[in-house]
Formats: C-alpha cells, sequence, structure tokens
DNA sequence: TCTGGGGTCCTAGGACCC
DNA sequence: TCTGGGGTCCTAGGACCC
C-alpha cells in the first residue's frame, strides 16, 4: 500500500494589525506604521508593524521610545482588537469557502488540507487564495505548500508579503538544511543555544545529530525536533482544534509597581469580571484558578488552586484570586497581575461534579445549577457536551488572539 | 528609556494510593 | 524494626509561539 502524499497550506496574514489599520484607513498605506500600547501605561511595546516601519530596523516587541529613535516620522496607533477578529473571521471565510479542512492557529494564520482539492494545480489553487483575500480585504498573505504542516509553515515564511512558496521534500536538503537552527518553529532563545553547545548551528546539523544525545538535552522534544527537521510531520489538519481551548486569562500590567492592597484588590477585581465574562461566553466553567503576580524586578510567579465545585460566576473567581494573592504575595511591589481559569469544564461536568462532591446547597452552588437550567433551555441538548458544542458549525467563535 | 497579553505543551517533585 | 514499585493527582515553573 502506498501512503498518500498531503498537500497542506499555511496561510500567514503579513503584519496582520497593520495591514488591517491600513485597509481600513488609507491614509496610512504607504506608511511605516506601528501597532503599540500605550506609552504612559508602560506598555509601548511594538505590537506589529508595517513594512515599511520594518525597513528602518522597526520590529515586534521593541520599545517605543526606541522604534521612534529609529523612525521619527512612525505613525502609531493602539490595537482595536474587535476590528482584527471581524479581519480575522472574513479571512478564514474565504478559506473556509475552498474546504471545510481549516484549522486556524492564531488570529493571523492556519493550515488547510487541500489533498481532495479537484484537478487545479496547488499553485494556481494559492493564487486564487491569496489574490481573492487581497481583493476583497485588501490583506496582504503568504502561502507555504509543502506534504506536511511544519513544513508548509517553514515555507510560508520564505517569501514575504504576498509569497507564494512550494516546499517539496526532496527540496529539503537544499531550502530548508541551510538555515540557521533559531529559524525553525518550535526553536527559540534557550534551544538554540543549547544546540549551539552541541555544535549543532543548522537545522541540516539538527537532521543529522545524534538522538541519544538530544534525548538527554532536550527530551522527548529533541526527538521531535530532529524528524521535523527531517520533514517529518504526521500531525492531521483539525478544523475542530478551535473549541478546544484549554484555559482563559486576562493580565495587565500596572500604570506604576504598587504595593497598595486597595488597588490590588480592584485590579483583580476587575480581571475576575472579565474571565468571567469569556467563560460565559464560551459556555464553560472553571475547575481551577492560577493568579500570576509579576514583580518589580520581573520575578513572577504562578499560584493555582484546584477547585472541588467547578465556578464562573466573578465573585466566586474574584475570590479564589483574592485568597491565592493573600496567602502567597511577599509584600514586594507589583507590576503585572493576572488570572487565569483552568481545567475547562462543560457545564454538564460542572453539574456532575457538584452532585458528587456536595450534600449541602450553598448560594454558589444554586447559581450554578440555576445558570445549568437556563443554558439548557436556551440551547437545549446542544450545549450539553463540547464535543456535540463543536460539531455545531454555526458555533461562533473567537480566533485565539495574537 | 527597556521588555504586552493571549495562549499551548512539557517537566518534575511531592502526596497519596495500592 | 526501617522499607519496593507503579500509577495518578496537584502544583509550579519553563520554553515557546503569535
Amino acid at each position: 500500500v502506498t501512503k498518500k502524499g498531503r498537500i497542506i497550506f499555511h496561510v500567514d496574514m503579513n503584519s496582520f494589525y497593520a495591514s488591517v489599520e491600513a485597509a481600513f484607513d488609507p491614509q496610512l498605506r504607504g506608511k511605516p506604521l506601528a501597532i503599540a500600547g500605550n506609552v504612559e501605561e508602560r506598555k509601548g511595546i511594538i505590537v506589529t508593524c508595517s513594512y515599511e516601519a520594518r525597513a528602518f530596523g522597526v520590529k515586534t516587541t521593541m520599545p517605543l521610545w526606541e522604534a521612534k529613535r529609529l523612525c521619527p516620522d512612525l505613525i502609531v496607533k493602539t490595537p482595536n482588537f474587535d476590528l482584527y477578529r471581524k479581519a480575522s473571521k472574513a479571512m478564514f471565510n474565504i478559506l473556509r469557502n475552498y474546504t471545510p479542512l481549516v484549522e486556524p492557529v492564531s488570529i493571523d494564520e492556519g493550515y488547510m488540507d487541500v489533498t481532495d482539492w479537484g484537478n487545479r494545480s496547488p499553485i494556481e489553487l494559492a493564487k486564487m487564495i491569496q489574490s481573492e483575500i487581497y481583493d476583497k480585504l485588501l490583506l496582504p498573505s503568504s502561502i507555504g505548500i509543502a506534504p506536511n504542516k511544519f513544513l508548509a509553515k517553514m515555507a510560508s515564511n520564505m517569501k514575504k508579503p504576498m509569497g507564494i512558496t512550494v516546499l517539496r521534500k526532496r527540496e529539503i536538503p537544499v531550502k530548508l538544511w541551510p538555515l540557521n537552527v533559531k529559524e525553525m518553529h518550535g526553536i527559540g532563545e534557550k534551544t538554540a543555544e543549547k544546540l549551539k553547545n552541541m555544535q549543532i548551528y543548522t537545522i541540516g546539523d539538527l537532521a543529522h545529530a545524534d538522538e541519544i544525545q538530544l534525548k538527554q538535552l532536550l527530551g522527548i522534544n529533541g526527538i521531535r525536533l530532529k524528524q521535523r527537521a527531517n520533514g517529518v510531520d504526521d500531525r492531521p489538519v483539525d478544523p475542530e482544534s478551535v473549541y478546544d481551548f484549554k484555559s482563559i486569562g486576562n493580565s495587565t500590567t500596572l500604570p506604576k509597581d504598587t504595593t497598595d492592597e486597595v488597588e490590588i484588590t480592584n485590579i483583580l477585581q476587575k480581571l475576575a469580571e472579565s474571565v468571567s465574562k469569556r467563560l460565559k461566553q464560551k459556555h464553560v466553567f472553571a475547575g481551577n484558578i492560577q493568579v500570576t503576580i509579576r514583580y518589580y524586578d520581573r520575578a513572577t510567579i504562578t499560584r493555582s488552586k484546584k477547585l472541588n465545585n467547578p465556578i464562573r460566576e466573578a465573585d466566586d473567581i474574584f475570590q479564589t484570586a483574592l485568597y491565592l494573592w493573600k496567602k502567597h504575595w511577599n509584600s514586594d511591589a507589583i507590576r503585572l497581575l493576572g488570572i487565569t481559569a483552568q481545567d475547562l469544564k462543560d457545564p454538564d461536568e460542572a453539574y456532575k461534579q457538584l452532585d458528587l462532591f456536595s450534600y449541602e446547597k450553598d448560594a454558589h452552588q444554586e447559581s450554578l445549577i440555576k445558570t445549568l437550567e437556563e443554558l439548557k433551555d436556551k440551547y437545549g441538548k446542544r450545549i450539553i457536551t463540547r464535543g456535540v458544542h463543536r460539531s455545531n458549525q454555526d458555533q461562533e467563535f473567537e480566533e485565539k488572539s495574537d
């Protein structure tokens, strides 16, 4: 039996936030543009910038003052996530017009499995998709074409903006192996440094590296990275993975470091409210709450608590977060606070848990039961499990954010 | 003049159970 | 009368990505 090769696209939007802004405001087109947080609130780092800005050396995560020094005429806008989410949805809808096998991986990129897409050549198909996105939304993209996700991802990165790159298995030694390991998806600074100590500098070096040594150095990830370097990657394109979110969290860097307990409490309250709102939007409960504290010196701790009774009301989340903060805060000035809901459960799971562990109903449990019943009334059977929930094609989903 | 906010996955130690 | 080995759960931290 011969294994049938797949044809995978990786569609990657170019400088997405900046491109969306320019698409909506002709004045911004062709100019150096950066999206950055508010400087007064210490959030002034470059999130994305246009290619015109990149020409000046402006880069993502660069502090705003540095970007302005490099490019005095830089136009700076604060992010408008609602707008980006709308553009993202429109973009993915275009992709889904070609095949349902579309897997969004973030707000601005996704995979497509077009193996069974008729008789047109993959390059022609990629051109059609790229043109349609540009003609309808004025948004540039790059598309990588390869037999698997990893190679498609590497390929889309090779030509920007508006590139289309094919990476065939047999081209790996010429197109992939000369690249520095740092260029490889999945290898960051720390791993690159470790590999350097093993005299592994290029993806080709990694492809031929000793597995025992790799495993010793990087654990199971070492083996996987070597496979990828050799172009081996069996992960399927999964359109449902978008609904399989594992956590929902919000965090904020404070305008100034603080030890003020009233201020800290107020911030935790606000974070709890936004996490609660998002849990409700997604129809899930939290089985675990995690608090993140970053101190003035950037030292960061996380502390979490598993809950016998899953929660989602703002006040329950707030109380849990407050408990964790009080228990673990070392009284140093705080730079950032965050709350993350983990161990997410569907309403029926949350309900079952309640049956099992509680003998007396308290106010929180009453509210949980009431919420569950309201949900059942409103959504009927569809809400009962996440599996069913997931297969509902009309389901609105928020793209994972950038 | 420094370094946001949203995530995922993996590892590792200790508690606990059989 | 001095201690095995396997498994799961919980918690914390680290690396990485966009």
